[in-house]
DNA sequence: CTGACTGCAAACGTTTTGCACGGTA
DNA sequence: TACCGTGCAAAACGTTTGCAGTCAG
């Protein structure tokens, strides 16, 4: 468990009671789409609102606190901004796993043929993951 | 310029002259999202209606002539399937820019580490292209 | 000729907004 | 206490659907 009263208030947000749930659950799922969080923050809160929810996802990106995971084939999710890392996505049971990869030769090569200042990479690797592989 | 009547042929669809056209603005920009080709659509076929882009854009999807492409805080664009590439994206003139990358080595490393099978692999580079460096 | 496709309008699901009330700092 | 945040309901937005007419093969 994370202090995320201290981490609202040092990116310029208020440490409300639906602000530190909402943390509690992108943090103990690591990565959460606004269906699943919205259920999961109802039951430890159930006078929520889904404004509410969208109101404060977007509020902690703004604030750097949260960032965006687009996926393909389904919907985004939300995650505590971390240090860097990619993606792994199981297409059968729909886990997320985070990698870390040593990318900076990829990157370097490309800085460098196409002149392009690479300020951020998105990798995301679908296919099945080892659990799916052996249940089938 | 390709051969989209026979493309939309051999994968199940017929050759109407909105596949065409849309096919056309496509292979044209390279990767376009649904506001910019209705808007390029439109100028040579002004009578199509927003629900047929959106019609033949999940057809072409579903018969795997088109792919959609997620991107960071911009909104998915769609492209021609061809062979495997990654994208570059200028986060100040909004290009894209296919890119290729022996990735092999990444996803083996990943295949052994984590014990996952990979089937696809999306990458996204965003940053500032060598035109934008320039003119700044 | 027949099934597939188009265009319109209505419906739908998701996200945002306005506003009065309530709570944090 | 001042301002930020909440919850509700309504609005806005993007996308999909139903249907009658049309067209490709």
């Amino acid at each position: 468990m994370k202090d995320f009263t201290t981490l609202l208030r040092t990116h310029n947000l208020k440490a409300t009671p639906q602000r530190l749930i909402i943390l509690e659950n992108i943090y103990n799922d690591g990565h959460i789409n606004i269906d699943n969080l919205f259920d999961k923050v109802k039951q430890t809160f159930n006078s929520i609102s889904l404004a509410t929810i969208y109101k404060n996802i977007n509020a902690m990106i703004d604030n750097s606190i949260l960032t965006e995971v687009k996926l393909p084939n389904t919907k985004s999710v939300y995650e505590i901004i971390k240090q860097k890392h990619y993606h792994l996505l199981c297409n059968n049971c729909q886990s997320i796993t985070d990698i870390e990869i040593d990318t900076s030769s990829i990157i370097n090569d490309i800085s460098s043929r196409y002149h392009f200042q690479v300020d951020k990479s998105d990798l995301v690797l679908s296919g099945i993951c080892q659990k799916c592989l052996l249940d089938n």
